[in-house]
DNA sequence: TTCCAGGCAGTAG
DNA sequence: CTACTGCATGGA
């Protein structure tokens, strides 16, 4: 990572592509805590409690990192680097994994297809579990929707050049809420108890990402999660992946896994557990990459 | 109209 | 242990 003039450029490894990583982040759908442009992504993120808006783009076998609101110091704009280079998974070799799909049957198309696709994060954990509640059972239209005004309602945003820019709502203000105040967002009463009851484990601290990561096996991170209410075998695989970065999570019963695993294996029902675990075995150690470059297939 | 979406908890057998 | 049900809305 290299800071010159109060600008990040970050290296990118092999086998990335950001018009892929663009592609993921785009699908069509109508997220509002980024805006994608024409070669670039702008995100607000928090760090050290300080509101950054960034802008990245594309360079020369590297990404650039514009800070668009102030001008912070080496020390943040450091910090900065890490979180985009977290963002990407660009920390990663991914050899591996494509020599896996390559020898793979059916599957090695991706190797050329989805090429430098890489798992993008969702470093912040509440965030993460919230949306996991948000998208269950539903339409994603509908769930970007909801996620939009409970961050329109409840979060923060700065402005540039006139468009406002959102930050996630924090615990804190989301645990001081009734029910009947998300339900008004047309949560359901569901939606609205679970995201209370995770946001009142956060402002606790009975919860926090730290405390996930210091367990010591994938297993035990996935028990702790799904001791929270409304947090079930999905959701716990699905933020151990987004938002801790762990490699070996399959979210068992998400619907388009399910409907692309079926279309591999040539069924026409939904694929048993065992079914889809037999799929996963050649990929011992990579399932998240795996679960990744599947819904990929259906977009 | 009915069915089902990037599920989960609660209950019954 | 498995099987079923309510939850809320919107698109096919």
């Amino acid at each position: 990572m290299q800071i010159t003039d109060g600008k990040i450029s970050i290296p990118v490894p092999a086998l990335f592509s950001f018009q892929e990583c663009l592609h993921f982040l785009d699908r069509g759908y109508d997220d509002c805590l980024y805006s994608i442009g024409d070669g670039y992504v702008i995100k607000p993120l928090e760090i050290g409690g300080k509101k950054q808006l960034i802008r990245i783009k594309e360079g020369t076998n590297s990404l650039e990192v514009e800070m668009l609101n102030e001008k912070p110091e080496p020390l943040i704009l450091q910090l900065v680097g890490r979180w985009v280079e977290d963002w990407f998974d660009l920390n990663r070799d991914l050899t591996l994994f494509y020599k896996l799909l390559d020898e793979h049957a059916q599957l090695s198309f991706m190797v050329e297809n989805f090429r430098g696709l890489r798992l993008m994060g969702i470093p912040n954990l509440f965030e993460a579990l919230c949306w996991c509640v948000i998208g269950q059972q539903i339409n994603l239209t509908f769930a970007h929707r909801l996620k939009r005004r409970l961050v329109e309602t409840y979060g923060t945003a700065i402005s540039y050049q006139g468009q406002p820019y959102y930050y996630f709502p924090k615990p804190e203000v989301l645990a001081e809420l009734d029910v009947e105040q998300l339900k008004t967002l047309q949560f359901s009463r569901q939606k609205a108890e679970y995201t209370i009851g995770i946001a009142t484990a956060f402002a606790r601290g009975e919860l926090s990402k730290d405390k996930v990561k210091s367990q010591p096996s994938s297993e035990q991170m996935l028990q702790k999660l799904q001791r929270i209410r409304g947090v079930g075998k999905w959701t716990a695989n699905y933020v151990l992946m987004k938002s801790l970065a762990r490699m070996d999570c399959i979210p068992y019963g998400d619907s388009g896994l399910n409907t692309a695993v079926a279309s591999f294996l040539k069924l026409d029902r939904k694929p048993t557990q065992q079914e889809v675990n037999n799929f996963f075995a050649p990929f011992n150690g990579w399932e998240s990459y795996l679960v990744i470059y599947l819904w990929r297939t259906l977009s």
